[in-house]
DNA sequence: ATGTTGGATTGTATTGATTACAAAGTTGTA
DNA sequence: TACAACTTTGTAATCAATACAATCCAACAT
């Protein structure tokens, strides 16, 4: 929880592990993903489902949307609201999660391009 | 390109892959995995990376939301237009696909609950 | 201090979607 | 018919995630 809430670079939990073991060697990966359902079911970090093949997870925070870079691979915060949930619910469903994605060239990545 | 066009259930590529087995025996998943990459570089088709573990598949029309019932497991179109991709743009990021995703209990499963 | 009990941690084996790749099949053209 | 280019097939490999049994550890009772 404390890595997650330092790092909000949106790892994997591959990296958490990588990461973690530095520090902790004995750390077994079934404890990351352990450690990571549990939060999640606490609703304290969120996975997102945003690149295919592994998740990412994500401290919790005000509702907000991600940008992947397709160049570098990183996953940038938006901080947007959704404004029209209200219509999926009109329709009838429960909504309990909301997420928006958006996949492109960041700005880094375009700035390169351009040299 | 026929299936999914007659199919609009957001299959899995296996899904895709049973389905067409019973009228071309000999087809191979390779081939199903290839056409489906073809078709997606061809901009025909999109993959959403709405369920952890899988990707579905969706022919692509007029931008719209998905809806996934935690219950069935069903997804769900949402005809609904993002209003603000403009922040995103703002912050000089290159935006190719926008991908609005709702999770929860759909209207079916909310009704069968209630019993 | 010793023993015991329940939950956390570990390591290994398994699953399942996707990809890699080489072999076999197919099509068009000269 | 013969050749080249492309498609299709099947098997093996990859890799994130899960299952599960064995081990560890802390708190508490004896």
């Amino acid at each position: 929880m404390k890595y997650l809430d330092e790092n909000r670079t949106h790892p994997t939990a591959d990296r958490i592990y990588t990461d973690l073991k530095e520090k902790n060697p004995s750390l077994s990966k079934t404890t990351v993903y352990n450690s990571l359902d549990t939060l999640q079911n606490h609703n304290i970090i969120q996975s997102i489902t945003i690149s295919p093949s592994e998740l990412r997870y994500d401290f919790k925070k005000s509702m907000h949307h991600h940008f992947l870079c397709k160049g570098c691979g990183d996953i940038i915060d938006i901080e947007l609201e959704c404004p029209n949930i209200k219509k999926t619910i009109d329709q009838g469903h429960k909504v309990e999660e909301v997420h928006g994605y958006f996949k492109g060239i960041c700005k880094k990545c375009m700035e390169k391009q351009e040299k």
